[in-house]
DNA sequence: CTGAAAGCGCTAACAA
DNA sequence: TTGTTAGCGCTTTCAG
């Protein structure tokens, strides 16, 4: 089909002309290439010298194609509202990206819309960043057998790897800490329950209040989509209650600073006249005028766990056995919750 | 080579699998796949049947590898410290990977240490955000005929696409306000003089003081390197300088707040004391007890004007013309600001 | 240790 | 409008 133009003519150069030009058959080239111990050390540097003066640079494409591997890790992260505002998305872009240029591995970044399905044969392996309205995509990639795990999102009812933070656990810490401190008057502002974080969060918090016998209130609890615009609303209802929280656990730092910042807005000190807790330890906590307490959840960690689980999972022989890990999280107290009345 | 197994031990189904299924060739369902409008509606309804039901998709590297083609964008974002703490990366990759997802292009992220070749043959086209050391890459990718566009980075000895933001214009515009509240003594805390954009901005502020004939002082030039412990540093001496500066130009919005912070912890008020503008439009600088006033740029913009360009070089027969663009910026008035003595 | 040759799954000329 | 067929640039058996 396409012509056989001369020498110059052609867009770049293949295992062919190295072959040629190291006297070697292709085979060869394709062994050097492949770090196969056999290849006698005469031919490799002879060939190593012709890759690089050709400046030679396998296809990708066709190494992919006659191998049937990939070493592409598709990220997916399902796209939603108030999504791209969140520390969370770049943590975890950070810390699955420079491990994966580590590891020689491709980042293929999917902002999906949930809807389309994914194309299964574009990776060799998939990390799920939280599973929203998604599921359909998890489980064909489940079921076609590819590699996947999943991360930040304990999936209970699929034999597939998950690596998630300890929510209910890091959201029982901190309210047990406001109790610990003297406070029975507690609210709770959650973030997204769509999101599986938000709604365990939420769970912790029920949890810690019941194990210490206060009683659940409801128009204690206010729920957001994590935006900054309705921390504020939630954060006015708060303070302009008639009995009013002597503190708040809030679902993620970001909605803890407006709070924060409604407060002393409305003449309020922190923490004197509200306690506040966080969730993530996002650094900018750090430099208000008053440090934020909050719950640290690993985020490198995680993404750097998942990307080397799905490393062992794409070149393993044999099918490795499905692991589940919970993170543990870690209270950071700073300034921004103290004893009640103090 | 590969044993010849019976049907149900393929891995998964190919081209030929849907063609034998609908009765048609594999060269019908390979239009039927492109899309061609010469394909006859009553083969191409089988062959959408036969495609839904065998649940087939298209190896991609095949479909690379035979046309030459690649919808592969990928984005090489050089990494060094600081770089993930800001809030630069993540609008970007928001608007790349959004206008990816919505221009069916596939998205590969690449964090580059800049030392590494890039492998020119992975993507179809490239996105450089921002050059710092890594020079060479862009050249390679250039002189092998790849289509490039730079963003962030205004490219002049290189005929290559490039989107910029007016950092000079933007810094100048800074200054002026300050000038205008009748500031004199200016100070400016620069980023990282490797990347263009604190250079240019730095650039911008010497101007706007010469051309208000006011005299450029070595000590009220602070050079960090974007984070916030060293924003940190600069704000305590100028601070604590003898001939304090009654207002700072500040390289970025997560550093003025830094600053602020600073200030009141040595018992500064802002902006009364101490006038501070940034640079980013961030939103958190929204949400402190006193909103910053900053200078936008339009950062989603620049990286969605990106990807159009790259798609358009990357399907365009004939080779476009060179665009070099710069985006204007805005000066964002809030509270951090104020006239001297005010 | 090396080379010849048969694919990998698709695209695109060419012929019909 | 459709089918036949020659590649795309590699990897991998199999012989030698």
């Amino acid at each position: 089909m396409r012509e056989k133009k001369p020498d110059q003519d052609k867009k770049s150069n293949s295992i062919e002309d190295v072959a040629r030009l190291a006297g070697v058959s292709i085979a060869t080239v394709s062994r050097v290439l492949n770090k196969f111990a056999s290849v006698k050390e005469r031919n490799r540097v002879k060939v190593v010298n012709a890759i690089k003066q050709l400046r030679f640079q396998p296809s990708v494409f066709a190494q992919r194609l006659a191998s049937g591997k990939s070493n592409v890790v598709a990220l997916v992260i399902p796209r939603y509202e108030g999504m791209f505002y969140s520390f969370y998305v770049l943590e975890l872009i950070r810390g699955i990206g420079t491990l994966c240029e580590a590891l020689k591995l491709d980042l293929l970044l999917q902002l999906t819309d949930t809807r389309t399905p994914l194309n299964l044969k574009a990776a060799g392996g998939i990390i799920f960043a939280d599973i929203i309205g998604n599921r359909p995509q998890l489980e064909d990639a489940f079921n076609a057998g590819i590699p996947c795990v999943v991360i930040n999102n304990y999936i209970e009812d699929l034999k597939v790897n998950c690596i998630a933070v300890d929510n209910i656990g890091g959201a029982e810490a901190a309210v047990n800490y406001l109790i610990s401190l003297g406070h029975r008057k507690i609210a709770h502002i959650s973030g997204d329950l769509i999101t599986q974080p938000a709604a365990l969060r939420l769970q912790g918090y029920t949890l810690a209040l019941k194990r210490n016998e206060i009683a659940l209130r409801q128009d204690y609890i206010f729920k957001t989509d994590y935006s900054r615009g309705q921390a504020r609303q939630a954060a006015e209802k708060i303070i302009k209650m008639d009995d009013r929280p002597t503190a708040v656990f809030v679902s993620s730092d970001s909605m803890a600073l407006e709070v924060m910042a409604v407060a002393r807005e409305l003449g309020k000190e922190i923490p004197k006249d509200l306690s506040i807790v966080g969730f993530d330890d996002n650094p900018s906590g750090l430099y208000g005028p008053v440090a934020l307490t909050t719950v640290r959840q690993p985020l490198v960690k995680m993404a750097q766990e998942s990307v080397k689980r799905l490393s062992f999972l794409m070149t393993a022989k044999n099918a490795a056995k499905v692991e589940k890990t919970i993170l543990p999280t870690e209270l950071v107290i700073r300034e921004s919750a103290s004893p009640i009345g103090s």
